[in-house]
DNA sequence: CTGCAGGCCCTTA
DNA sequence: TAAGGGCCTGCA
């Protein structure tokens, strides 16, 4: 077990921003993290203060990295608020322990087709399903091929499932190559992935900036384009944030989502 | 029982 | 290129 202060991080935050669904909240101030085969309990002690259950080696080779704590959100959160922008100091001030997280790219592909036309309960429970036989683990593509379609559709994914077969045939034809998309940029990382039927632009999206970590992805879902609307009377800008649009993003979600419609 | 939830695909005009 | 219907499923 270590101790860590850390600024800018809030583990329920992130765990209800909707960019993971696999942190779960055990007990009050007790969080469980299942990403890269690994499973990482992490207690609460004050609002900076953190025990990681794990050894410092495998926190600075792992778990540094996947929460993204190298990068300085307090200096990206200083430049929106900049802007003057009332709306986005107000999100940015309620979600001050948002940090973009670093996933597993397979991972957040097929999540993300998992999240489509669906809520995030359903996607949290669908997503424990499919990891089920792995010991809870996320199941590769070659585990995912191994069922037919039909059977993928008993863990309910509904009709999803056929595009989640053929992804995950295609990771393993190379047809769909994991990693010439982590070196494409963000424009071309899109295009590459809209190639793939059920992966739209909303979701291409989300994996660029979750699962490729491209900063400057701009998801624009149900909520977004509510507060573009309401907000910002159908025209906002993401211009004005470049490289950190995304980021910009989380903070605006977070947000609204605790305002409600 | 409808309606709907962090879309996408396909068909039409 | 814009608009509209259909789609799996679980829950209010």
């Amino acid at each position: 077990m270590i101790e860590k202060i850390i600024e800018d991080f809030d583990i329920q935050q992130i765990a209800d921003s909707g960019q993971c669904f696999r942190i779960s909240h055990l007990s009050s101030n007790i969080w469980q993290v299942i990403a890269f085969r690994k499973k990482l309990l992490i207690e609460k002690i004050t609002h900076n203060n953190y025990k990681f259950y794990c050894s410092e080696d495998e926190f600075q080779s792992i778990w540094s990295d996947y929460f993204d704590l190298q990068t300085d959100y307090g200096k990206i959160k200083n430049n929106i608020r900049k802007f003057n922008d009332q709306y986005l100091n107000a999100a940015v001030n309620y979600g001050f322990g948002i940090r973009i997280l670093r996933q597993d790219l397979w991972e957040t592909i097929i999540s993300f087709i998992i999240s489509q036309r669906n809520n995030i309960p359903r996607i949290r429970n669908t997503i424990n399903k499919i990891c089920k036989p792995y010991d809870g683990f996320f199941p590769t593509p070659e585990d995912l091929v191994k069922y037919t379609e039909l059977e993928l559709m008993n863990f309910g994914l509904g009709y999803r499932s056929r595009y989640i077969f053929d992804i995950a045939r295609s990771v393993i034809d190379g047809k769909l190559n994991l990693s010439k998309l982590k070196n494409l940029s963000t424009e071309d990382s899109l295009n590459y992935l809209k190639t793939c039927k059920g992966i739209g632009g909303k979701v291409a999206n989300c994996i660029a900036l979750f699962g490729l970590y491209k900063t400057d992805a701009f998801p624009i879902d149900v909520w977004i384009q509510r507060i573009i609307d309401k907000q910002y009377n159908g025209n906002f800008s993401i211009d004005n944030f470049k490289d950190y649009a995304g980021i910009v993003q989380q903070y605006m979600f977070f947000y609204q989502k605790s305002l409600g419609k």
